[in-house]
This record gives C-alpha cells, structure tokens and sequence, in this order.
RNA sequence: GGCCCGGUAGUUUAGUUGGUUAGAAUGCCGCCCUGUCACGGCGGAGGUCGUCGGUUCAAGUCCGAUCCGGGUCGCCA
C-alpha cells in the first residue's frame, strides 16, 4: 500500500479518487457500525469513515481496535459529503475517504496528552515528550515555518552573490562578551575550546580571503541566564560583507526582510524601515528597540518643577538627573491600588519612586501639588500635550534609571490599554549607537556592541581623549520592541584596531595574545567590510506570533538549561575525566 | 545570586476558619450505538496532595527547609 496522497491536502476536486493515506490515529468516533477517525499527517486533517456492512466484519474488526497516535495506512474513495455532514472548519471538510482496506502500521500507547492544538499542559511534561508535542499541528506549523524562512534567506542571499561558508565550533575563547561553554582539549592537557558565542572574527577573516559577500545560517552559545528569549544555544543568520557602507547594508537587509515575510506568511512589508539614532530612541523611548506600535512617548519636564520647594525633585535635578512623564491618554481616573502597584512596577528597574499627575473635571490631582502653581500643572499639561482626562505617571532619577523605568512602564501601560495592535508590525533601524559604555563595576569603558566595530571617522580622535563622545557605525534592527538583529561596520585597520582595544583598557600585549592573528591580518589588504546577524529564532516566533522562542525550536531547553527528554546535562565517567586531564569531578551537593 | 507566581489522578484543576472515604472535567478501560466531527448513553478503574522535617488529638490546608517549573532583575560585547 504505498501512500498516493496527504491528508490535508485532499479537496472535492479529487471526488471518487482511489487513494491510498499514511498516518496518525488523531481521533476515533465509533457508533458502533460505523467508526469515524480523523487521521493526520503533516499536511493536515481528513476524516476516514470505516462501514462494517460495506468492508466485512474482520476488517471491521481491526478498525475497531484502533486507539489514539495509532500509525496507520489505509486504502479508499474519495467522497463528497452531503451537504449536513460538511464540516466547515477543516479544510478537507467537504469529503470523506470510505475506507476498503486498513493496515495498522504499529500501535501506540495512550499518550501523556492529547495531540491537538491549544493543549494547555504544563511545558516540563511536553518537553519530556517533545517529540509528542512536536506531533501538534500548530508546533509543526511552527517548525515549517522556521523552514521556510531559512530557505528564503538562502534563495535571496544565493541570488544576491553570498556564499555560504562554515566556521569553526571549537573555537579560543575570547574574553569580553558573554560567558564561553568551554570543551577540553584531550591532545591538549588542561587547554581548552570555547563553543562560538558568533562567527565574529572568523567571518571577519573571511573577509580579508576575499569572499566579499558571505552567510551563514548558524549556532551560537552563550552560558547565560536563560529568559523566553534566550538560549544557552540559538541561531543566527551571519552575514558580512566587502566594500558596502551602511546605507548598502540596510538597503540589502530590508530587501531581505521584506521577502522573508511576503513568501512565508504572506505579510506585506514596506521598505525602508524608520531609523532613528540610538539617542532618540532612548530620548523618546527610553530604550534601544522602541515598541513602534504605539505612542506614549517620555517627555521631559524637568524645566517645569525645577527650583520648586519639592526637595525630592531638586535634589535629582541637582545630581544631574531629570523628570520625565509618559501621558496615559484618558487614564485619570486609575484606581489608587493600580496606582500603588505601577509605583512597585517601576522599582523593579531601579527607579526610587513614581508620581503622577491627573488631570481631572475636578482639578489636578497630584502627590507634589502642593509644591507648584496651578499655572505649572497647566504649562506641564500644555507642554505634554496632555489633556483633561488623562494620566501622566512621573518618574525622577538619573538619565539612566529614567529610561528604563518610563520605558518599561510604556510599555506597561501600554499593554494595560489595549493600545499594542498584535497584528501590527513596526520594523525600525536604530542607529548611531555609542561606541563605549562605561562600567562602573570594572571601572573601564566596554565596547557597547563588540570591539571590532568602527568608530565614526569624524570621532576617532576622541577614541582615547573622550570615549563617550565617540559614536558607532553600529544598527540594530528592531522588530515591535524586539531586537531581531544587529551587526556594524568594521574596523579593518591594524592601527585603528590597537587604539579600541587601549581604549577599553586592554593592553597592547593583551590584545596581542587575543587578537594578534586578526591584527595580523588586518595588514595584507583587508578590504572595508561590515555585516549583520539575525536571530533567528526570535524572527520566526514574532512571525508565528508565540510568546517564547522555544515554540520555534525543536528541542530546547528549560530555564536552568537542561533537556527533560535526553536529560543533557549529566555527569560522565571517571575515565572521560581521566582522559581529557580533568582530575576533580564536581558533583552537585 | 535577588524578587514574584506555581507544584493535588495520565492531563487541566477545585479543595472554606486545620476535621468523615480529597471533588470535578477530560483522558483511559468495558458494554451499547450507522452520520459523527470536542459524537452520545451506561458502568468502572485511576491520588506517595513535589520532597523532608516540625506544630497539632488531627495537615492537601499552618510553620521551616529543600527540589522542580515559569516569569523577571542582575547578567546576556
């Protein structure tokens, strides 16, 4: 019995077909005489009708055994259904197929859950049996999406002149950056691999061979804390380039962006997408990947209650800090718990307090109102734009913790007010991002994005003199507040090279022993190169509209990082130790 | 490492001020049923209440510790 057809795939065109179907047992409504199974594959659904009286009792029988997630082929006709017993939810639901033979290709036990979408199970028992869960129509949705996406990426990259090239796994490990999953070298006594946390330098060296256009469709790790978002291992499109600047890459990347979605999930995409500089963005939103879905924008009213009796504001703005609001449109009337509970929201992320201002029939309402005129509510209102009716939640601190506090309450509130449209989609170009941020913690300056990504040309003099001065020919793109991607111009000259690396303290003999070979190269004719890197997984789970990236991928793994199904991590033998030079083993306590 | 939420039949869950045999839905098993599509009817089985310890005459419930899961802050160039 070789299969001629798939499931879902059957329409009322294919009336009175023999046909002969393969799969699984999804569901079995027996009346007794007569059996219903809804029999699926991954193209779909159909229902398979088994007639005692038309098929004889023995083969009646054995259908009559059939049980849930049995695999099963079978042989019959294609029937247009009569227009009662049409099911207007399936696609397949104007036929049936009369079934006159039936193999039962093997039994399954009764699985842990049903098989079907929308389940509501807890995800430690479905990544257990994830190949069960896997088995769900909306998983496989997801992972052929996932598909579909990479082939376009590959189509539109081949016929843009990219090669494909492999990197190496077992990589040195490089400080900065993240934390390196580290493997033992066994020829190497106590040396070590680091897994790629990106194909950074290598594709960088690529460059320098003359590749000029390459990508990569490409693992990377990162031992991190785990989040809905992240992976200790995830994917990324890797691309780089030779003799493109900026503008040639965003042009290139959105042509790319725009084809992934109109092919896969048929979704218009208009180019160019906004940009903005990293400054406005943080001004305006108090982050680096602005949700561009709504508006709620911070405004700054520091020159409205500056010089006031209100200790609490002076004392910010005198430390060099400031005010700033977003308005709640038609918001004045919060409940005080929900008023209370914003208050603890934005301590979170390290904001001391927060006030507001309601603009009521009544008059303003306000915890400093006894600081400021009626004129100074009037002329922050006006200023704001705000209107009688409307809320603004008032944060004071450092430029820093401002940000993040007001942005993260944006998007708070804006979720509260059903003001983010899911069908939206608000691609956005940050740019202009700082070459430098300083960290207090080891009282030096970081590269904000990674050290090989050129200064502007008109701020290299300030490399050394003033750091946060310097800007970066750095982007990211950013997807409905997600960032999705990011990559820079290169640095491609040795010289330029030593002096980012001195200015984030490294010293030339550090930077020797770490980077020497790409110092090294950088002098026989590197051409001026820059690329970008997608994340994957995040693209593919804001175009499947899941709220994890581990929807997108087959198997991942828990937030303490381990894999219930295959129970990786696990301790190994006494003698893998030996072998690779590792003399303690660790064992939990 | 911090904070928040959660853990009770296979699954999803209810369980009051601590008090009889821990209840329901669904799934599972058996019987019946020829037009269902979340089929239906009748009957049945199924529980270390995450684990350990404590308080109490009595703990799913109160206390302590611990494990596990999710979210999040830190972290993630």
């Amino acid at each position: 019995m070789k299969r001629t057809m798939n499931c879902g795939e059957i329409r009322k065109a294919d009336e009175g077909k023999e046909i002969c179907l393969a799969g699984w047992v999804s569901r079995r409504r027996d009346h007794g005489g007569l059996i219903f199974v809804d029999m699926r594959d991954r193209s779909g659904i159909v229902q398979v009708v088994f007639d005692e009286a038309a098929m004889g009792k023995d083969a009646f029988d054995k259908a009559e055994s059939l049980r849930n997630e049995f695999v099963i082929g079978v042989r019959g006709n294609v029937r247009a259904r009569s227009d009662e017993t049409i099911n207007p939810k399936m696609p397949t639901g104007e036929i049936e197929i009369v079934v006159t033979e039936l193999r039962v290709l093997n039994r399954a036990k009764t699985p842990p859950f049903y098989i079907q979408d929308g389940v509501d199970v807890d995800e430690m028992v479905r990544l257990r049996y994830r190949y069960l869960d896997l088995r769900r129509p909306e998983m496989q949705q997801n992972i052929m999406l996932r598909h579909r996406v990479t082939k376009i990426m590959r189509d539109y990259l081949d016929e843009h002149g990219f090669l494909e090239i492999e990197t190496p796994m077992l990589c040195r490990s490089t400080p900065e950056g993240a934390r390196d999953f580290l493997v033992p070298s066994r020829l190497n006594p106590g040396q070590f691999y680091a897994l790629p946390q990106s194909p950074q330098i290598f594709k960088q060296l690529l460059m320098v061979s003359g590749m000029e256009k390459y990508f990569q469709i490409v693992r990377c790790f990162r031992d991190e804390d785990l989040r809905a978002d992240r992976q200790p291992e995830f994917t990324q499109l890797d691309i780089e380039t030779s003799f493109l600047d900026q503008d040639d890459i965003l042009t290139l990347m959105e042509g790319l962006v725009k084809n992934i979605f109109e092919k896969s999930i048929g979704v218009e995409v208009k180019i160019p997408f906004e940009r903005m500089s990293w400054q406005e963005a943080m001004d305006r939103f108090g982050t680096d990947k602005p949700d561009r879905r709504f508006g709620m924008e911070l405004m700054d009213i520091s020159e409205y209650v500056k010089g006031s009796e209100f200790k609490v504001f002076n004392s910010v703005l005198e430390s060099g800090g400031q005010i700033k609001v977003i308005n709640v449109e038609g918001y004045a009337n919060i409940p005080r718990r929900e008023l209370d509970g914003l208050v603890e929201y934005v301590k979170i992320y390290g904001a001391k307090g927060l006030a507001w201002i309601q603009y009521t029939n009544e008059g303003v309402k306000s915890p400093f109102k006894k600081f400021y005129s009626d004129e100074t509510f009037e002329k922050i209102r006006e200023a704001t734009g705000a209107h009688i009716g409307d809320l603004l939640l008032v944060v004071g601190d450092k430029p820093s913790v401002v940000a993040q506090a007001l942005g993260e309450l944006r998007l708070e509130m804006g979720r509260r007010r059903g003001l983010i449209d899911p069908d939206k989609l608000c691609f956005l170009w940050v740019v202009d991002f700082p070459m430098f941020e300083y960290v207090e913690e080891d009282k030096r300056y970081k590269a904000m994005h990674h050290p090989f990504t050129a200064p502007r040309e008109e701020d290299v003099e300030f490399l050394l003199t003033d750091p946060e001065k310097v800007k970066a020919n750095a982007y990211d793109i950013v997807l409905n507040g997600v960032e999705v991607g990011g990559g820079s111009l290169r640095i491609y000259q040795r010289d330029l090279q030593s002096k980012v690396f001195e200015a984030i303290g490294l010293t030339a003999e550090e930077a020797r022993s770490k980077f020497g070979f790409l110092m090294d190269a950088f002098e026989y004719g590197t051409p001026p190169h820059g690329g970008i890197a997608f994340g994957l997984d995040r693209l593919v789970m804001l175009m499947a509209k899941r709220k994890s990236i581990r929807d997108v991928i087959a198997f991942p793994k828990t937030q303490s990082a381990i894999d219930p199904m295959s129970h990786a991590p696990s301790e190994v033998e006494e003698k893998q130790l030996r072998e690779l030079s590792i003399k303690t083993a660790v064992h939990k306590k």
